[in-house]
RNA sequence: CUCUGAUGUG
């Protein structure tokens, strides 16, 4: 079972959601019985790609062979409703695991404020928090972080900053993503100076920066008109092994032509091929087709209207459409 | 072995 349920995990997280479906048939049939985990990955995977009937239909089936939800099924179910910005729908689950005997955990309380975190409702977030001391459920690293977002998305960084230093107060430790959470709010703020104090920083406390942290710093330097900063830290991309993206190009094209430097974005962009930059995963929105509309717009304010042209036709080629 | 937080170019 623990095999099968690694296996059907591994196909729901890369998409193939139907081929766990019939991996999961297929194990009924050899008599392999599915116990909770297999549920629970299930009803997560189906929830998660807005297959809410299916998902209902293996709560039902669980139930069905005397297996009980548990505090995970009642997470899992909780995420899509915050994520779905049905808050109340969220709190009525909420009060049905209590009511069943289910014991929230931290997870199921940091969900709930990362749902009134992405509305907005700060305050409700902070009852929750709250909330959950009073009963005796340690905060950690995430629920902190999940709370310094929300702050900073209200463009309070200031606040986060509180934030950030009572969570070390307690004894919780800031880790990768609870600095990159910061650092975007710095620079969303055009506070480039702390944002790459707190680069330093984490980068000093053998915090290794990823390709998310990287990303954010790019696009803000660029924003913030520090197009030579944010070539540098590219370089620094570049020597260290991490695989960029081909996302960090885009950002650091479309800094160069909002630079004015439309010729050198256009090098950059004829090189990535050499590069063995890795393109898009069978994911939605196609990089490619946005950089070329970026480097189309950068040529046209610039009044280079046949480079346009040309790019345009290139793109054509290329199976793009320009927007 | 299953559930929660940070990036997506006008």
């Amino acid at each position: 079972v623990v095999i099968y349920n690694m296996i059907l995990d591994s196909l729901c997280k890369h998409g193939h959601v139907d081929d766990a479906q019939n991996l999961f048939s297929e194990m009924d049939k050899k008599g392999i019985a599915p116990n909770i985990f297999t549920y629970n990955t299930m009803i997560n995977a189906y929830c998660s790609f807005g297959r809410w009937s299916d998902a209902t239909q293996m709560l039902r089936e669980m139930v069905e062979r005397k297996i009980t939800p548990d505090v995970v099924t009642f997470n899992a179910l909780i995420n899509t409703f915050v994520k779905e910005g049905r808050l109340s729908g969220a709190r009525e689950l909420y009060d049905e695991m209590i009511w069943r005997g289910i014991v929230p955990n931290t997870i199921t309380y940091n969900t709930l404020i990362d749902g009134y975190c992405m509305l907005n409702r700060l305050n409700e977030a902070n009852q929750v928090f709250d909330l959950m001391v009073r009963k005796g459920v340690s905060p950690d690293t995430v629920t902190f972080s999940t709370l310094i977002n929300g702050y900073c998305k209200a463009k309070r960084v200031e606040d986060g900053m509180v934030l950030f230093h009572k969570m070390t107060r307690i004894g919780c430790v800031a880790d990768t993503v609870t600095y990159t959470t910061l650092i975007q709010g710095f620079l969303r703020a055009n506070n480039v100076r702390v944002a790459m104090e707190l680069f330093q920083e984490m980068v000093s406390r053998d915090l290794s920066p990823n390709i998310m942290t990287y990303n954010i710093l790019l696009e803000g330097l660029c924003c913030n008109g520090k197009l030579e900063r944010a070539l540098e830290v590219f370089k620094e991309m570049e020597k260290s092994e991490m695989d960029i993206d081909i996302y960090s190009y885009g950002i650091i094209i479309h800094g160069m032509c909002k630079a004015g430097k439309v010729e050198e974005a256009w090098d950059l962009f004829c090189g990535l091929p050499l590069k063995g930059v890795k393109e898009n995963e069978g994911d939605q929105p196609c990089p490619r087709e946005a950089i070329y509309n970026t480097l189309v717009r950068g040529h046209l304010r610039y009044h280079d209207v046949n480079t346009a042209a040309e790019l345009i036709k290139e793109m054509r080629r290329g199976g793009f459409s320009a927007d």
